[in-house]
DNA sequence: GACCTGCTGATTTTT
DNA sequence: TCAGCAGGTC
């Protein structure tokens, strides 16, 4: 009696500020359940209801899995779950990410796939420079195939749940031949090394699954209850195993909107969620269609859009919220300008009474970063960049950890290749040469090889000493992958190993980052150690090496995050700025490109209009450095394929008269190194250009178009470009070198 | 073995 | 432009 009352109570805060389609989506538990949960839709609160209601009726906190992309959505459903129900209970939900999860069960069940329990995780590059590794083995020069070509080749093959064999059996092409040659051996080498990369986290899960029947029916069992996030961006292998851990009970309720999938190129498979009921023919679909996130102006914008898309799931989107704002559309002659243009709406914004922290600004690939940065630095913005160099992929910390990773796993040659020689201990390339060749003959790894360096006798004497020298000092210390070891403990290690006194005799600023970055990394550790009772070395690296620092970022502080946009996902913010909306550039354009890739260069258009609550900025950038030369740009299509009256378009510097234009030219390039060397600015800045004497306002002739004025001058050399008012046709723009104007 | 120089090729990156 | 490399020199 009294449980019930308590139950109606639960009952009551879960189904709080949710609507009828919400409810029916949290209410229904037995059977597959797809629920596709547009931008803005309240998704994350139907999980944590969901999850909160089978708790509420009794189920067992260990009998749901929960699973997601990312740390953060994992610890963001945790966190909210805790708030609706006991806390307690809250912890003993499996709730995590694909890989984390996985490994978990893999560390458990390690004897049942020839691995021990110690298994290293290589993350990408650890896996890279695994390939190279093994190429170099093979005897394939990189000049003949590009590792990162062959990494991603495996990679895929692997989300595709495609082995060796498989993959060997179907290489048709020379290229692909060596590869499948490449894979085979890569294979081979992580199961020496007792590693696996995270394509292996799944791919063993698989393996694990199907192999072992008792195991199998073990976790079938135990997870009663099955949700995914994010369903859209599974790939093949994450799609096989959770077919498999559903299998009998089929409980199994995925959530993902198709029009947010963006990760096609690390393999997902958008099909996953299109074809959800062909799986699972009983399945019930539940759509959210209502948004609470943005203005109907945003949410019409984002329509159009996605229109324009073929492959999708049927749902339209809509929202009580108001009109909002207009979309601002903005352009200008360079990508420097474009920077500087997105500072002055920040400012703009600011001085509306708006913080930092509700502006974003976007783009499309890492590189332009720098320029965002440089212009919020010059105008005392206080920005956050999310999702650049990760603590943990810092040279340091990666040499550090690798020390830390040799002595809980000894057979992890991949980490003594990477502290072997650093700080420099006399063992060099050939050094090397020989001890791998002698690990090879004996089948040893290559610390273990250290041990017998004097039997090696193609060793220097010199590598003979430092050699054995390195296996002792790491034998000595391996007892720290055993305990809690303390700070000073861990510090004496690393000291020993040389690798702080390199640092501090170069007594550089960059030098002594490091050592701070050291320090704050063993800091970090006993921070792991104090949290986590019972965790040690191992757990520690394990879960770092499954955490990007874009978890721990701090959004709330009054800073403007400037992101990538697949960054962005999952986001919101009042005020997005996106950037760099060029032909080329955003959509991302290659010749060879897939139709569906073109698909989600628009998908990802969606999901940065989405992410914005009450504004949006566009801009875009005439000219634009890349690859170290100045390129002419065109306007994205995707501008086209939104509404013109939901625009407002700004093209103010096409109408300043030629001495602004020719101020902020000039002012362009005093900024940008590659012209710095030219000491002295002609006054006409279209000198500058090229070759061409045409200014700004000129008055010429065209063949074919008669006369007209010139409002713009872009391009260099055979590249330069003129905009001509003509009086006949109005606005054109020419090639300089095809044009032949004739200046009056 | 360590350091210098000149060539090449380049998205996005939840884990 | 710029990082990452192979190949040469000390």
């Amino acid at each position: 009696m009294l449980k019930l009352q308590i139950t109606n109570e639960d009952n009551n805060k879960i189904f709080q500020n949710l609507n009828n389609d919400q409810i029916a989506a949290v209410k229904h538990i037995n059977g597959p359940l797809l629920i596709v949960a547009g931008a803005g839709s309240g998704k994350t609160k139907v999980i944590t209801s969901r999850i909160a209601y089978l708790l509420s009726i009794g189920k067992r906190p260990d009998e749901i899995l929960a699973l997601t992309f990312t740390n953060k959505a994992a610890k963001e459903m945790k966190e909210r779950i805790a708030r609706l129900v006991e806390p307690e209970k809250a912890i003993k939900i499996w709730a995590g990410t694909f890989h984390s999860i996985f490994a978990r069960i893999l560390r458990k069940e390690s004897h049942l796939i020839n691995y021990t329990s110690n298994f290293s995780i290589y993350d990408q590059e650890d896996s890279l420079s695994a390939i190279k590794t093994v190429m170099n083995n093979l005897g394939i020069n990189i000049q003949q195939i590009n590792p990162n070509f062959v990494q991603s080749r495996i990679s895929s093959a692997k989300n595709r749940f495609i082995d060796i064999y498989q993959f060997e059996r179907s290489a048709e092409s020379p290229s692909e031949k060596i590869i499948a040659k490449i894979y085979i051996e890569y294979d081979a080498y992580l199961k020496k090394n007792n590693a696996m990369d995270f394509d292996d986290l799944l791919v063993n899960m698989i393996k694990l699954l199907d192999n072992n029947k008792d195991c199998l029916n073990y976790y079938q069992n135990k997870f009663k209850y099955i949700l995914v996030d994010e369903y859209q961006d599974t790939n093949r292998a994450q799609y096989l195993i959770i077919k498999l851990l559903a299998k009998s009970h089929q409980n199994i309720c995925v959530v993902g909107d198709d029009a947010q999938s963006i990760y096609r190129w690390r393999g997902a498979d958008i099909h996953n969620i299109l074809d959800f009921q062909k799986d699972y023919p009983y399945s019930k679909i539940i759509k959210l269609e209502q948004n609470y996130r943005s203005t109907k102006t945003i949410l019409n914008a984002a329509d159009s859009i996605i229109k324009n898309n073929r492959n999708q799931l049927s749902k339209k989107i809509w929202t009580n919220n108001p009109d909002g704002d207009k979309i601002e559309l903005y352009s200008t002659f360079s990508d420097y300008e474009e920077a500087n243009k997105a500072a002055e709406y920040i400012l703009k914004e600011k001085n509306n009474g708006r913080n930092y922290g509700d502006i974003a600004v976007f783009f499309r690939t890492n590189a332009q970063s720098l320029l965002f940065e440089n212009a919020l630095r010059s105008n005392q913005i206080p920005y956050i960049i999310i999702g650049s160099l990760s603590f943990y992929k810092r040279k340091e910390i990666k040499d550090v950890l690798s020390y830390f990773r040799l002595i809980i796993n000894p057979n992890d040659n991949e980490a003594f290749l990477r502290v072997i020689n650093e700080p420099p201990r006399g063992i060099g390339l050939t050094s090397l040469r020989n001890i791998k060749q002698y690990a090879l003959d004996n089948n040893l790894s290559f610390l273990e090889t250290c041990k017998y360096a004097f039997n090696i006798n193609d060793l220097q004497k010199k590598a003979q000493v430092s050699a054995l020298e390195f296996y002792n000092l790491i034998n000595e210390y391996k007892y720290l992958a055993e305990k809690q070891s303390s700070f000073s403990e861990l510090y004496e290690f690393i000291s020993k190993t040389g690798y702080l006194n390199l640092l501090q005799e170069l007594q550089t600023d960059e030098s002594l980052d490091r050592i701070q970055n050291i320090e704050q990394l063993l800091n970090d550790i006993q921070r792991f150690y104090e949290n986590n009772e019972n965790g040690n070395l191992s757990d520690y690296l394990q879960q770092i090496s499954l955490t990007s620092d874009i978890d721990n970022k701090d959004l709330s502080s009054d800073r403007v995050s400037l992101m990538t946009i697949h960054s962005a996902k999952g986001l919101e913010f009042p005020v997005v700025i996106i950037t760099g909306l060029e032909q080329g550039l955003f959509p991302l354009e290659r010749s060879d490109m897939h139709y569906e890739e073109k698909e989600e260069e628009r998908r990802l258009f969606y999901v940065a209009i989405t992410r914005a609550k009450e504004k949006i900025y566009l801009t875009y950038s005439e000219t634009r450095s890349r690859f170290g030369a100045v390129q002419n740009q065109n306007k994205s299509q995707f501008i086209n394929e939104i509404p013109k009256e939901l625009i407002i378009s700004n093209f103010e510097s096409y109408n300043k008269d030629n001495i602004t234009k020719t101020k902020t030219y000039k002012k362009t390039f005093e900024n940008h190194n590659e012209y710095s060397q030219i000491s002295n600015y002609p006054d006409n800045y279209s000198q500058l250009l090229g070759q061409s004497d045409l200014k700004i306002g000129d008055i010429v002739t065209h063949q074919q178009f008669g006369k007209g004025k010139i409002v713009q001058l872009t391009g260099f050399g055979q590249q330069q470009k003129a905009d001509v008012v003509f009086e006949s046709v109005g606005k054109k723009s020419l090639y300089l070198k095809f044009a032949k104007l004739q200046k009056i």
